[in-house]
DNA sequence: TTGATGATGAGTCTCATG
DNA sequence: CATGAGACTCATCATCAA
C-alpha cells in the first residue's frame, strides 16, 4: 500500500486528506458517497486511470533502486517489444505507460506507422491523466499523483511544477531523495513533501530542493528580489487574525504580507487561500513594481491577482488592455495583450520592463518556444504548465512588419536591453509594396496585411474580383466593396493592376518574414511548397528581437539546437544579429526545408557546423548525450512545434495539443529536460 | 507522380450598441 | 453588462491537368 503525505496547506487539512484518499484507496476507491465535489469514475477518462492503476507498478528511482508494486513491469509482449520498449522509455517515457501502450498495441507497434500511434497514445494518455488531475484537484490530484505522478516524476517526464495543488500554487523546487521513514517536516511556503511508503519497499520522499537557489551561476540568478518592500509595512490591530497572521509568519511568510492577505480576503479565509494570495502577489510584483499608484476602486468583483495589482502594487490595468483565456478545467486566467506587443517591441513603449521567472526555469540552458497565440481554449495553459510555469510572451509581427503574425513565445531569456534588427523593415503596405500604392482603390483602407498562410488566393478569385469591378467606371457599390474586401483580407491579395489584384509572390512574402530573398528557391521546391514552408515559419525582426539579448552574452557564438527548424527562421535570425554559430543541430521533418537550411548554410559561409536531423524522435537520451558531450552543451534550444492541429484555418483536424503533429510539443519538452537534466549534471 | 487549384467553417475575440 | 455583428485564423483534401 502507498501512503501519501501533502503539505502545501496546513498540515491537519493535509493529513486529513490523505487519510481519507488512504482509506478510499483501501476500500477500493469508489467513495462517491461521501464527498462533496461528486465525480464520474464511470467515464472513459477515468476507467483509463483506473486501468493504470491495476496495471503492473515498477519504479526507478535516480539512484538506482527499484521499486517494485504489485506486478512486473517489463512488457508484457514478447522479446520483440523489448526493443520497442527501452526505446520509448529511453526516449523519456514512463516505463509504465510504455508497458501499458504496449499491451494495448500488442506485436503491432515493431511497425513504423504503428509506433507514431504508439506515441501518440502515450501522450494521450499523458495528457488526458494530468487534465483530469487539474480538473479534481481535491480528488484525483492525490490519485493521479499517486498512480500516474510519481512514475511520471521518476522517470523524468513529470516536472515538480506539474504537480499542483488546490489554487494552482506550483509544487515547486521538489527533489527525489532517499530516506528512511521520519516525521512530517516542517511546513514551509510552496512546500510540498510526499512519502511514499510501501511494506515491500524502501520509503521515498520528494521535498523541496533548496540546493536551486543556492548553487546557481551567477549568470542565471534573478536579479529581482521577491521580498516585500519595507515600504509596505503596515500598522494595523491584529485583533481576531492573530493566530492566522501566527500561522503565516511562523511558515515563514513575512508579517505585511500576512496582513494585507487576510486584510483583502477577510479573516474567515483559509490558510490555503491566503498563501495563495500571497503568492499571486508576489509573482504579480515581481512582474511590475514600478508603475505610480492609481486610483482604487471597489474590490468586490476583483479576483486576487488583481486585488494585488490594485491595493498593494497601486497598479492599474487598462480595461481593454488585456483578454483572457480561461479554460474549461481550469481558473487561471492568461492574458493576451491588446496592443500584442509582449514584453514591448522597438516601436512601442514597454509596459513590462522586467519579469521574474520561476525557480524551474532559471539555468541553462536558454529556451525559446513558438506557436500560434490564438490556439483553442486551454492551450497555453498547458504549454505554459509544461515549460515550467513561465508566462507566454504574446506578440503581433504587425509592429515588426507590413504582416500581422500573433504568435505566443515561451522564453527564459532576459527582456533587458533588446534591440531589432536593422534596417527596420517597412511596416505598411505601401511602405514594402510602393508599386502597388497607384493601383490601390481609396476604399480599400488596408495599411496591414493579415497573417500570411499556407495557401494563397486562386486565379479565378482574381478574376471574379476583376469581373465583379470593371462593370463600375468609379466607385463600386458598397456590396461590391464589401465583398472584394473581404476576399482580399481573407487571401492578403494587393492591387497590381486597374481592378486587379493577385497573391504575393513567394520571394514577396520571404521579405516580409525578415528572410533574404529567395531563400527558398532552389533544390526543386515548388512553388506551392515555398508558400507552405513560408507559411509555417518565424517571423525573423520578431523573433530576433527576442534573440538579440544574447549577442553581448555570447560572443564567440553559440552552440543551438533547433527543433522543428523549418527553414530556419532562428538560425537566420540569428546570423543577422550577428551571433556566430558554432554548431547547430537542426532537426526537421522535411526535406526540402532541410535543404533550404543547408543551403543558406553554405551560401552564408557558415563557419560552425550544421547537424540536420529529421525526426525528433531521433533524439533520445543517448544521442542527444553524445552530441552535447562533442562540442560542451547547447547554450540555446530554439523551436515551435506544429501548429497544425491548432491553427484556426484548420477545418479538418483542430484537435488541440493531442492533435497529430500538434502533440510533437511534447518531444519539445522531452528534449529540453534531458538536455536541462544533463547539462545540471556536468555543472 | 507531381503540382496547382478550389471548396471546405468553426472557434474565438473585438467592438459597437443599448 | 448582455448581445450580436464583424473580423480573423502558421490548413486539409479531393480533383484535375501536365
Amino acid at each position: 500500500m502507498t501512503i501519501v503525505s501533502l503539505c502545501g496547506q496546513p498540515e491537519d487539512l493535509c493529513l486529513c486528506k490523505a487519510e481519507r484518499l488512504k482509506m478510499e484507496l483501501l476500500q477500493g476507491g469508489d467513495e462517491s458517497g461521501g464527498e462533496s465535489d461528486s465525480f464520474d469514475w464511470n467515464s472513459e477518462d477515468e476507467r483509463e486511470i483506473e486501468n493504470f492503476q491495476s496495471s503492473s507498478l515498477r519504479l526507478t528511482v535516480p539512484n538506482g533502486a527499484v521499486l517494485t508494486g504489485s506486478g512486473e513491469a517489463s512488457p508484457s509482449a514478447g522479446p520483440s517489444n523489448s526493443k520497442v520498449f527501452d526505446h520509448f522509455v529511453s526516449m523519456g517515457f514512463p516505463r509504465e505507460m510504455v508497458s501499458k501502450v504496449i499491451e494495448e498495441y500488442g506485436n503491432g507497434t515493431t511497425s513504423p506507422n504503428l509506433s507514431k500511434d504508439f506515441v501518440r497514445k502515450m501522450k494521450t494518455n499523458y495528457l488526458k491523466n494530468f487534465s483530469r488531475t487539474r480538473r479534481n484537484a481535491s480528488k484525483l490530484f492525490l490519485l493521479s499523483l499517486l498512480w500516474y505522478g510519481i512514475w511520471g516524476y521518476l522517470s523524468g517526464f513529470l516536472r515538480p511544477h506539474h504537480f499542483l495543488v488546490k489554487g494552482g500554487t506550483p509544487l515547486k523546487y521538489a527533489k527525489v531523495i532517499e530516506s528512511s521513514p521520519q516525521p512530517q517536516q516542517r511546513i514551509e511556503p510552496n512546500h510540498c513533501s510526499l512519502v511514499l511508503e510501501s511494506p515491500h519497499q524502501p520509503q521515498v520522499k520528494i521535498e523541496p530542493d533548496l540546493s536551486s537557489s543556492e548553487g546557481g551561476v551567477s549568470s542565471w540568478e534573478n536579479s529581482d528580489s521577491d521580498a516585500l518592500s519595507d515600504e509596505e509595512e503596515m500598522t494595523k490591530s491584529l485583533r481576531g487574525s492573530d493566530n492566522i497572521v501566527l500561522t503565516l509568519v511562523k511558515m515563514g511568510y513575512k508579517q505585511d504580507e500576512a496582513l494585507i492577505a487576510i486584510e483583502r480576503l477577510g479573516c474567515n479565509s483559509s490558510v490555503d487561500e491566503l498563501i495563495d494570495f500571497i503568492g499571486v502577489a508576489q509573482m504579480a510584483k515581481a512582474e511590475d513594481a514600478l508603475l505610480p499608484p492609481e486610483e482604487k476602486p471597489g474590490i468586490s468583483k476583483l479576483n486576487k491577482r488583481r486585488y494585488y495589482e490594485l491595493e498593494v502594487l497601486g497598479r492599474k490595468r487598462p480595461k481593454s488592455c488585456e483578454k483572457r483565456i480561461i479554460s474549461e478545467d481550469d481558473d487561471e486566467p492568461l492574458h493576451l495583450p491588446n496592443p500584442m506587443i509582449g514584453f514591448g517591441v522597438p516601436t512601442e513603449p514597454a509596459i513590462i520592463k522586467h519579469r521574474r521567472l520561476p525557480d524551474d526555469a532559471v539555468g541553462p540552458p536558454y529556451f525559446y518556444y513558438e506557436n500560434v497565440a490564438l490556439a483553442p481554449k486551454g492551450v497555453w495553459q498547458t504549454i505554459s504548465r509544461f515549460l515550467y510555469e513561465v508566462e507566454p510572451e504574446f506578440v503581433d509581427s504587425k509592429f515588426f512588419c507590413a504582416a500581422a503574425r500573433k504568435r505566443g513565445y515561451i522564453h527564459n531569456l532576459p527582456i533587458e536591453n533588446r534591440f531589432p534588427l536593422l534596417p527596420l523593415p517597412p511596416r505598411t503596405i505601401h511602405e514594402a509594396f510602393p508599386l502597388t500604392r497607384k493601383w490601390w482603390p481609396s476604399w480599400d483602407t488596408r495599411t496591414k496585411l493579415n497573417c500570411l498562410q499556407t495557401a494563397i488566393g486562386s486565379a479565378k478569385l482574381t478574376e471574379r474580383i476583376r469581373k465583379a469591378l470593371e462593370n463600375y467606371d468609379g466607385e463600386p457599390p458598397e456590396d461590391v466593396q464589401r465583398f472584394v474586401l473581404e476576399q482580399c483580407r481573407k487571401w492578403n491579395l494587393v492591387w497590381v493592376g486597374r481592378n486587379k489584384v493577385a497573391p504575393l509572390e513567394p520571394d514577396e512574402v520571404e521579405t516580409l518574414l525578415g528572410f533574404p530573398r529567395n531563400h527558398t528557391r532552389g533544390g526543386g521546391i515548388s512553388r506551392t511548397d515555398r508558400y507552405k514552408s513560408l507559411g509555417n515559419s518565424f517571423q525573423v525582426d520578431t523573433v530576433a528581437y527576442h534573440l538579440s539579448v544574447l549577442k553581448d552574452m555570447y560572443p564567440n557564438g553559440m552552440n543551438i539546437l533547433s527543433l522543428f527548424s523549418g527553414i530556419g527562421g532562428a538560425e537566420v535570425a540569428l546570423h543577422r544579429l550577428g551571433i556566430p554559430l558554432k554548431n547547430v543541430v537542426s532537426v526537421e521533418k522535411s526535406e526540402v526545408n532541410r535543404n533550404i537550411v543547408r543551403s543558406w548554410w553554405e551560401q552564408t559561409n557558415q563557419k560552425g557546423n550544421l547537424i540536420d536531423l529529421d525526426d525528433v524522435q531521433q533524439l533520445n537520451g543517448d544521442r542527444i548525450e553524445k552530441l552535447m558531450n562533442t562540442f560542451g552543451g547547447f547554450d540555446l534550444i530554439v523551436g515551435g512545434s506544429p501548429c497544425n492541429n491548432l491553427a484556426g484555418s484548420n477545418r479538418v483536424s483542430r484537435d488541440g495539443l493531442e492533435g497529430k503533429e500538434s502533440s510533437l510539443f511534447f518531444d519539445y519538452c522531452r528534449i529540453l529536460d534531458l538536455v536541462k537534466n544533463i547539462m545540471t549534471t556536468n555543472q
